[in-house]
DNA sequence: AGTCAAAAAATTATCTATAATTTCACGCAA
DNA sequence: TTGCGTGAAATTATAGATAATTTTTTGACT
């Protein structure tokens, strides 16, 4: 086998499977981490998980005092998450939540769509058997799904499964945080109410690739992850607009 | 607790020109910024210009008694660094540079294809005769150029030239980092010498965008970035072995 | 009321000090 | 010689204190 150890974990993003807590999380916070590594994980995922509101400031003092560390290891933790496009820091005036609109959103399903066929291309020779049936397992635990969280994790497994074979650390690390800047556009969008779908584009990725058809997938998945749903959305203000997002 | 008085660079490589004086520098230290983005770009420019070896180790320390600052600016800019992909850090175990093979050059240049590709399709239809024309000129630029670095800058203008308007922030950020590992790669290779060269693939690219074809222009574009030079150098022990680098 | 400016408060950025961990050199035994 | 503890030195990581900057409040004046 190839060395999958390395090609498996994601040293921005972390292990992308339940940890010991068991708790559904895209970022797991470890305890052999540095703080300030914990610390950027779990804000990392309550911006995925909109927990934090776009915009909105991150004070440094306030995150210190909640993890009760100092703020040095809370700064490094902000210089993590501006590098992943999650945060936007602004020299002497701090650090906010980044926005993002319907161009962001456009912009990462692009760049999904370009990378994720690259590693694709790459990962087909190296996917087995096995690899293709836990791909096909994470698509039917999607189908399954009753809630946006556990729908976006068997998604992003099934993404992960399939293109981690390339054996290319620094393009798996772009697309895992392309994946994050997705999941934020999804639960933006479909924050309680998510209706059961079976995803087709899957099931013809995995059926080209087990025929051997490796470009036929490509195509396929370049054109999945490039489908934008749209989804009526409460504003704070009572009034409703469109939400967009990746569902793919 | 006291820092050794040995200098933090290898010292049969003088340090590299900055600041305003010299366009030898990748990225500009401006005086506006915070002391951890000014550190993080003169690092980088060392890093990239191969004035710091691969696998040297960044001691916070040192650096920060060379900037006449504290470590926690320096500890700030080594994220940073970490987040382009230009140096690597251990938890506890310090901060290295980033080291490269083959292997990298090639995930490099094939992102690099995919994304370029893409930029310039979105930039195409915001492209202007003006703009055409100032690439023209960093064309000859280069063409001109009788040392590596400024063939590089002038090769990095065009490609940011023809591809800036496609106004991806995302997209172009990412690109931008792939050049500075293109250009560490570059640098690795052809430190000394360097011969004028004219590049055709420029021109071709040029052309068919006046002539209004924006996809020969992307596939020549895509082809043009994925060109690896290969070329004999001599290591530290005496032997030669070949290196490798992006030429385009 | 509205607006501008100065004072006060809050916040960011940096510096100094301390704790925790790793690295390295040295001595000793197999 | 080689391998392995062991302790000192070096280094990383965090805490606490200070300086610099921005934001908010307050109050005089129109």
């Amino acid at each position: 086998m190839h060395p999958p150890d390395r090609a498996l974990v994601n040293p921005t993003l972390g292990r992308l499977d339940k940890g010991r807590s068991g708790k559904l999380s895209i970022n797991m916070a470890s305890t052999e981490d540095t703080i300030a590594v914990r610390i950027s994980k779990e804000l990392a995922d309550r911006i995925i998980s909109g927990a934090i509101e776009p915009g909105s400031r991150l004070r440094q003092d306030h995150v210190a005092e909640e993890f009760n560390t100092s703020h040095v290891p809370v700064r490094e933790a902000f210089r993590r998450l501006e590098a992943q496009g999650l945060a936007i820091s602004e020299p002497r005036r701090g650090v906010r939540v980044a926005s993002f609109d319907l161009g962001e959103v456009r912009e990462v399903a692009e760049m999904r769509a370009a990378l994720e066929v690259l590693a694709l291309r790459h990962a087909a020779p190296h996917l087995t058997a096995s690899i293709l049936d836990l791909a096909e397992e994470a698509t039917k635990a999607g189908d399954k799904s009753r809630d946006v969280r556990s729908w976006e994790e068997a998604n992003r497994t099934f993404h992960r499964l399939i293109l981690a074979p390339c054996n290319m650390p620094r393009l798996l690390s772009t697309i895992d945080d392309l994946h994050a800047a997705s999941a934020r556009f999804l639960f933006a969008a479909w924050r309680s109410e998510w209706e059961t779908r079976t995803d087709q584009d899957h099931r013809a990725i995995l059926s080209a690739l087990r025929q051997g058809n490796p470009e036929a997938a490509a195509a396929t998945l370049g054109r999945h992850v490039q489908w934008i749903g749209q989804k009526p959305v409460k504003t704070a203000s009572g009034k409703t607009r469109d939400a967009f997002a990746i569902v793919g």
